[in-house]
DNA sequence: AGCACGCCGACT
DNA sequence: GTCGGCGTGCTC
């Protein structure tokens, strides 16, 4: 038998499948998805088995074997290794890249090399050539490696540090040989456990049969007896106020066993979640709920877009959903974004599935993610909550799967693979005849379009059209809250150059004297930390990129957010030697030190990227607000998302246009979707809730909508606008990136990508098909670590084959790679246009 | 990506 | 005359 293998080599001629002999001893192991080590030129690298087949055109004896099989339990599924060949090839990566992509970084490969004492080695009379030198460390090493059978290299090479020589020589003449070995990053931990005899009747016999010294011993018989599950031994040991000896004794004895056992770093373990049972519907949820129970059990691919106010009950419906899914035998998928998966939504998932369930998301560590990710291979859970990458769970009976805030653009994975998850959730859909459902109070332009007549028309397997699901009403009638847009510009006129509008000062203090809660939104993005200097206009900008220093508080320090270069802060203007140096902190600490001027002894909690990195700190300071003992949250995009606050009844955007100013074409939409969320988080419970918006554009359509709670009138005027300028949804796009440190060759090479471009599209153009090469230019941010940047777009639209189209396009630019260091990154369906 | 093989300058 | 620079080329 033989086995294809896809190496851990990301290059492009490794970018195919190996043939390697399957040894007899691991015919039983070897799967489509299995994780092998395998001997690739010197030395040995991890690979995924993608096929087993019986015979090869190669020579069967120029083949080498797999030499390890690294899990018991593959951690990919067939249907997942196709998956990944698909993803190579619609977003233009290396099968390696995609297939890594799958598995937690736990599984990494780590590569070591070692040695070992090759006893019948020693090529050209070697042992000749040893004897002659009069080498006394020689014995020393060899004995010192034999007692370990192998030794890596780099310890072996520390340890007798002055014989780096002889060590090299030894290898030369092969009296030691070199081990390649591929090992896990990280491992499931284990942990001691005792196990009772198998019969619990003969604890009491034996019991009997201890001499009257043996107390100990005779307590832990006593323990097992009342309880005869397998225990973990340090919880015995604390439990009896025993030392281990005693449980050694009774292991000798051969009463009880003593072995390592794989623990669950559960994160939640220390936990108890109120159990919760389904919630009466409305009939507005009831009937969205009805539709996706007739999908999930017609076991066809479909797909809806829900789109549902902000406080419709939307995770309700997930929920009952999901039961219907498990109750058919079937798994369920739910993504959410990084930030909206907070304790609360977890709580919500616990509460009603228990421990069906598993979480995924990157504030677990390394092991924990790896543990939580070990129950789905396990079949110990049949739902996965979770960010993006959860998408890739290993599940083999998926009957449905959730995207809530399908509008989310961290659904877009920004590096390779460049994919986006709701593509993905629909591929995988289609294998396990499973319904998709997309949420979201805003859903974006792109899902949309995909329920209009045109979609519907070209509709394929790959690209079904979506069926359009609304909820427009809250739960129990309450109101949208009231929004008010306030114009900063006549804030200004009137002489208020604070950062809060009367308005929204007033309201504030209101909110303060009947001791409910405020919620402030201010974006970061747009609202530049940068230093400046007030006389003479001076901006800090970094060395190595074409972008602002940004200020750190913490550090007391200036530094580039794409290099990391760090200058110390500014004490006198480097250009003009004028001390009025204005380093505009972190946003939000600004508006937190001016809201205890403006309104002493207030209590503000600020949530930004500075107050939450630490782990369980995100939870923390909810908890807090949670329980009134604060006013006012303060915060950044995460105070937008998902939560739920009941005496929460005043909402204010602090720079609602920030978004709105950015060169790209989705920042209306982006504006929109904020705002609307943002004011989603007021009055959701008994007591209503009021929004301030402040702005300086308050004529913007997107503004002006999102204060009239009006998706439909947005969408319908954004929609016009994307279709005036050929942007998606109407044309798809592809983004080729190309960088060097020297302009010239970068424009020569993104000239010859877009004429081979375009050469490549005449010859292909098939009817009803467009194609548009825009550039190169060069990109918005136009330098990074030193490298020049520069882009050509694809506009397009009509059912191609787009991928091979720029992977032959790219093929021009091949020696210019190899020998010239230009790297080439492609973005199929980009979501920022950097 | 590594790591080999292979052809030209400054040193024992 | 050798050690070593890193330029092409391959890995089942």
């Amino acid at each position: 038998m033989y086995a294809k293998v896809i190496v851990d080599v990301p290059a492009k001629p490794t970018n195919r499948a190996f043939d390697y002999v399957v040894p007899e001893a691991m015919k039983d192991l070897v799967t489509v998805g299995s994780r092998v080590g395998v001997p690739f030129g010197p030395r040995t690298v991890q690979g995924f088995v993608v096929e087993l087949h019986e015979g090869t055109e190669l020579d069967p004896a120029k083949l080498k074997p797999i030499a390890q099989i690294l899990d018991l339990i593959p951690p990919l599924t067939p249907e997942l290794v196709k998956l990944a060949r698909w993803i190579s090839r619609t977003y233009l990566c290396h099968e390696i890249t995609a297939l890594q992509a799958m598995i937690p970084g736990a599984l990494k490969a780590k590569y070591e090399r070692h040695v070992k004492v090759d006893e019948h080695g020693g090529r050209r009379g070697g042992h000749e050539n040893v004897l002659m030198l009069p080498v006394p460390n020689q014995e020393e090493i060899l004995n010192y490696v034999r007692k370990q059978e192998t030794v890596r290299l780099e310890t072996l090479l520390e340890k007798f540090a002055g014989d780096t020589l002889l060590v090299k020589q030894l290898l030369e003449d092969g009296v030691l040989t070199e081990v390649h070995m591929v090992k896990d990053r990280m491992s499931a931990k284990k942990a001691l456990t005792v196990f009772p005899p198998e019969n619990p009747e003969q604890l009491a016999a034996w019991q009997e049969e201890l001499p009257a010294r043996a107390a100990k011993q005779k307590l832990v018989l006593e323990y097992l007896q009342k309880h005869p599950e397998p225990i973990k031994l340090t919880e015995l040991l604390s439990r009896l106020h025993i030392t281990a000896a005693a449980v050694k004794g009774l292991a000798e004895r051969g009463w009880v066993r003593l072995e390592e056992v794989e623990v669950q770093r559960d994160p939640y373990a220390s936990r108890t979640f109120r159990p919760t049972s389904p919630l009466p519907l409305t009939p507005e949820q009831q009937k969205v709920f009805d539709c996706i129970k007739d999908a999930v059990l017609s076991g066809e691919q479909r797909v809806f877009l829900l789109n549902g106010v902000t406080g419709s009950g939307k995770t309700e419906v997930y929920l009952q959903s999901i039961q219907t899914c498990l109750d058919q035998g079937r798994e369920a998928i739910v993504l959410v974004p990084e930030i909206s998966l907070t304790p609360q939504m977890v709580e919500r998932f616990k509460g009603r599935f228990g421990n069906r369930v598993a979480v995924l998301h990157s504030r677990l560590s390394h092991g924990e993610r790896y543990d939580e990710w070990r129950k789905i291979v396990r079949r110990e859970v049949s739902v996965v909550i979770g960010a993006r990458s959860a998408v890739f769970a290993p599940f083999t009976k998926i009957g449905l799967i959730i995207i809530d805030e399908e509008h989310e653009s961290t659904y877009k994975q920004e590096e390779s693979p460049k994919y986006h998850a709701r593509d993905v959730a629909i591929a995988r859909a289609s294998e396990h005849g499973a319904a998709v459902v997309l949420g979201s109070a805003t859903p974006s332009l792109e899902s949309m379009y995909r329920t209009g007549r045109e979609a519907v028309l070209s509709a394929t397997p790959d690209r079904p059209a979506f069926e359009l699901l609304t909820m427009t009403s809250r739960v129990e009638g309450r109101p949208l809250p009231r929004v008010h847009i306030v114009d900063m510009r006549e804030e200004l006129k009137n002489g208020n150059r604070s950062m809060f509008s009367r308005a929204l000062y007033k309201a504030i203090e209101e909110r303060l004297h009947k001791k409910e809660q405020t919620v402030l939104l201010l974006n970061r993005r747009g609202y530049a930390t940068f230093v400046m200097c007030r006389t003479c206009g001076y901006v800090a900008n970094c060395p190595h990129c074409d972008i602002s220093l940004t200020y750190h508080q913490s550090s007391r320090a200036i530094r580039c957010h794409y290099c990391g270069y760090a200058e110390r802060e500014l004490t006198a203007c480097p250009d003009c030697g004028s001390e009025h140096i204005r380093h505009f902190g972190t946003g939000t600490q600004r508006v937190e030190e001016e809201l205890s001027k403006l309104f002493p002894g207030i209590r503000v909690i600020r949530m930004d990227v500075d107050t939450t990195t630490e782990k369980g700190s995100h939870e923390k300071w909810l908890t807090i607000f949670k329980n009134r003992q604060a006013d006012l949250l303060l915060g950044t995009q995460m105070v937008a998302k998902g939560l739920d606050f009941p005496h929460v009844t005043l909402v204010g955007a602090l720079a609602a246009d920030s978004v709105l100013n950015l060169p790209d074409f989705r920042a209306a939409e982006r504006t929109f979707q904020l705002l609307t969320q943002v004011a989603g988080r007021a009055g959701r419970h008994e007591l209503p809730g009021e929004v301030f918006v402040q702005t300086y554009t308050p004529e913007h359509y997107s503004i002006l909508s999102a204060s009239k709670h009006d998706y439909q009138g947005f969408m319908l005027k954004e929609m016009l606008m994307r279709k005036q300028h050929n942007y998606p949804p109407f044309h798809r796009l592809v983004l080729i990136t190309l960088s060097h440190e020297q302009v010239q060759l970068l424009i020569r090479s993104g000239e010859a990508v877009a004429a081979r471009l375009k050469e490549l599209a005449s010859q292909m153009q098939a009817e009803g098909t467009e194609l548009e090469v825009l550039g190169p230019v060069a990109s918005p941010i136009s330098r990074i670590k030193d490298r020049y940047r520069f882009q050509c777009m694809i506009k397009y639209r009509g059912e191609m084959d787009i991928a091979g189209l720029v992977q032959q396009a790219v093929a021009v630019l091949d020696d210019a790679v190899k020998q010239r260091k230009l790297t080439v990154s492609v973005d199929v369906d980009p979501q920022i246009l950097m």
